[in-house]
DNA sequence: ACCCTACCA
């Protein structure tokens, strides 16, 4: 590895743009831009691509006669944190020239040139603007890290610009996946046919690659796999803690359980370091912390103690902790996948990928060279996979499709996804849409219904219970389970010391019909609080506020499409909903999640007809309700429920309601006997 | 009888 240091070693923040490694290919960029249709930017962290090409592409000339140049973000922060930034380098207020997007927010205005915004947002644009007309350029940032949105952006994008020739597409994108994208946009045969028409020199997508400026990062390995390697890191941290010169060390682990497993063992270590000597701060960071305490990992260590930090992959992208020195890599992480079979998503630990593997070497090196220690050998890096498996192909797609469904895309199996999903997913997800009527049996978006169900910022079953809440003259209720249930599951508070304290808090709302109901009642009483007292009253009941505020938030924004729905909304009133009309409505959208209480207290699905004579299916059938849940341990006949999951080899239901059967027979209307029938 | 990685509208 180069270990040559240059020698404008300066901080990336504090360097001034001219010197950025883009700076040097600003014109040939803007000529391949200007030539181009498609361009995909190679640029690494530190490059300055995503603060400085919008602005090249302003000067030039691209937001001539009213139009705008996007920059897409998959995350929030990054969106308004770049727009801060670049507005402060071109010396306008923000929300002026240079704006961002992103839900809840929205700091454009018409005067708005450079518009940073979250990949989500763009898309909600799409619906109302189908060409994209107010842009000259969109470029999607981060588009190697393949989230739904960003996938299905690219699809999306692909097909508008046939009808848009104007309109120029820049992928920002990590070296390892360059040549997927450039392979996507260029393979199919309407793709080339283009390329036929097209002069002599000129290209439909093209490649530019930008160097990045980081500082070497020295990258070791194991000789052997380590057996474990959660007390393989803990005794790393030890090592590096006695034999390495000063910096703090970052670990990347999997989850809460083993990283606060670890802040154990290494507190208890500390202890025995002579008092002298330099010690250990062993310090927490996932998502699940509240932002208080996400902080403290931003603070310097005290005098003669060496930072700890233990990470989920919170930051291999999403957070920057600044100063880090070493890196300790154990190459797993956590994902979600979900079969289309049983309709079960699970959570599991599986190695990373070699893509994720450099990022986070590369959280060393940032502003000093660095060292990366991987709990693997060489070998297995070698072996894993270049990248992880892009979202779209292991998630419920029923969002998706009927997200593409109002785009005007019918024909799903003929839409050019970036990798085409599993069509077992893709059928699923039909299905459920066509469940929910949302579909007709044409496949087409019903209207109003279906079209509505799409436009609401929630998952469909959600959304079928939001609108037949209308119906039942209990919105104002519907309206706030839905928002509750869209932060569940940071509500309550539970950390490793205050477990207990948060059960018992959590009695005073608990509501025998099950968790939507509990849910109910805990945003009514944070409502009734006064304005001021809301965050101590919060903390007091070990509720997390923010995530009450952001329930808040979703909940206007529900209702305000609501009363555009229905202008006579307010003259209705549902204040006196009774909890069984609140339970009927909930099985409205529910009703293909239900499940039947066994003998021995756990539940077999409604429709799953295996384990009934008791063959070798029996204990796959079962599911048990999530200990996190209020009927966790009650009596319910049937039940209703939002999530289903698999761990350690059993499968639990979350936010968890009681019902009747019959209300579940009316509201799937033949739904399940067509099922029985059909098996 | 036990835990939710990360992120978006």
């Amino acid at each position: 590895m180069d270990r040559d240091i240059d020698d404008d070693a300066l901080p990336s923040l504090y360097r001034p743009s001219t010197i950025l490694p883009i700076s040097r290919h600003k014109r040939a960029l803007l000529y391949t831009i200007e030539t181009t249709p498609i361009t995909i930017l190679i640029g690494e962290t530190g490059s300055g691509k995503t603060t400085q090409l919008p602005q090249y592409l302003d000067e030039a000339g691209w937001t001539k006669n009213g139009k705008m140049i996007a920059c897409t973000q998959p995350r929030r922060v990054a969106a308004t944190t770049v727009a801060m930034r670049v507005a402060e380098e071109m010396g306008v207020r923000l929300g002026e020239e240079v704006g961002y997007s992103i839900r809840f927010e929205d700091s454009t205005s018409p005067r708005t040139k450079i518009k940073y915004m979250t990949d989500g947002m763009l898309l909600r644009e799409i619906l109302v603007d189908p060409l994209l007309t107010k842009y000259s350029v969109v470029m999607v940032d981060e588009a190697h890290e393949r989230s739904i949105s960003t996938d299905l952006l690219l699809g999306v994008l692909k097909k508008i610009r046939r009808k848009r020739k104007d309109l120029r597409i820049v992928i920002s994108s990590a070296t390892l996946q360059a040549e997927e994208f450039l392979h996507f946009f260029t393979c199919s045969e309407e793709d080339e046919k283009e390329i036929q028409t097209l002069e002599k020199g000129q290209e439909l997508a093209r490649i530019v690659s930008v160097e990045g400026k980081v500082f070497p990062v020295d990258i070791l390995y194991l000789e052997s796999p380590a057996e474990d390697y959660v007390e393989k890191a803990i005794e790393t941290v030890y090592d590096i803690h006695l034999k390495e010169g000063p910096g703090d060390i970052l670990v990347f682990l999997t989850g809460r359980s083993e990283i606060d497993h670890a802040i154990d063992k290494i507190s208890s270590l500390t202890s025995q370091l002579p008092s002298r000597s330099p010690q250990l701060l062993p310090l927490p960071l996932y998502a699940g912390l509240t932002t208080e305490q996400q902080l403290y990992v931003f603070e310097p260590a005290p005098e003669n103690h060496r930072k700890v930090i233990l990470s989920t992959p919170i930051s291999e992208a999403s957070v920057t902790v600044p100063g880090i020195t070493f890196i300790i890599d154990t190459g797993f992480h956590k994902i979600r996948s979900y079969n289309p079979h049983t309709c079960i998503s699970s959570l599991t630990v599986t190695p990373i990928s070699q893509a994720s593997a450099t990022q986070r070497a590369g959280r060393a090196g940032r502003t000093k060279p660095g060292k990366c220690f991987r709990l693997y050998p060489e070998s297995a890096f070698l072996s894993l996979p270049v990248s992880t498996i892009p979202e779209l192909q292991r998630s419920d797609l029923a969002p998706v499709i009927l997200q593409l469904k109002a785009l005007g895309v019918d024909n799903i199996a003929r839409f050019h996804f970036p990798s085409a999903p599993p069509p077992e997913l893709v059928a699923r997800a039909l299905e459920l849409l066509y469940t929910l009527g949302a579909l007709d049996s044409y496949g087409k978006l019903t209207r109003p219904f279906g079209l509505r169900l799409a436009e609401l910022p929630l998952p469909p079953p959600l959304a079928a219970i939001v609108l037949s809440s209308i119906d039942h003259n209990c919105h104002q209720q519907i309206l706030s389970i839905a928002s509750m249930t869209s932060v569940s599951s940071s509500i309550f508070l539970d950390h490793a010391d205050s477990a207990k304290l948060t059960a018992s808090k959590k009695r005073n709302f608990t509501a025998d019909e099950g968790d939507h109901l509990t849910l109910l009642n805990v945003f009514l009483a944070f409502s009734s609080q006064p304005e001021k007292k809301k965050a101590r009253w919060c903390h007091d009941n070990a509720l997390n506020h923010q995530s009450l505020l952001r329930a808040a938030s979703i909940r206007t924004q529900l209702a305000r499409f609501l009363e555009r729905w229905y202008p006579d909304l307010g003259s209705r009133t549902s204040s006196l909903a009774t909890e069984t009309t609140i339970r009927k409505c909930l099985v409205k959208g529910l009703f293909p999640f239900a499940a039947k209480m066994q003998p021995d207290g756990s539940f077999r699905l409604a429709g799953d007809t295996r384990s009934a004579n008791g063959n070798r299916g029996e204990e796959q059938g079962k599911v048990y309700v999530h200990p996190s849940s209020v009927l966790f341990n009650r009596k319910a006949e049937w039940v209703v429920f939002q999530q289903l999951e698999e761990a350690r080899g059993k499968r639990y239901i979350r936010e968890v309601t009681k019902v009747q059967r019959e209300w579940v027979v009316e509201a799937g209307g033949g739904y399940y006997t067509v099922g029985e029938k059909k098996r």
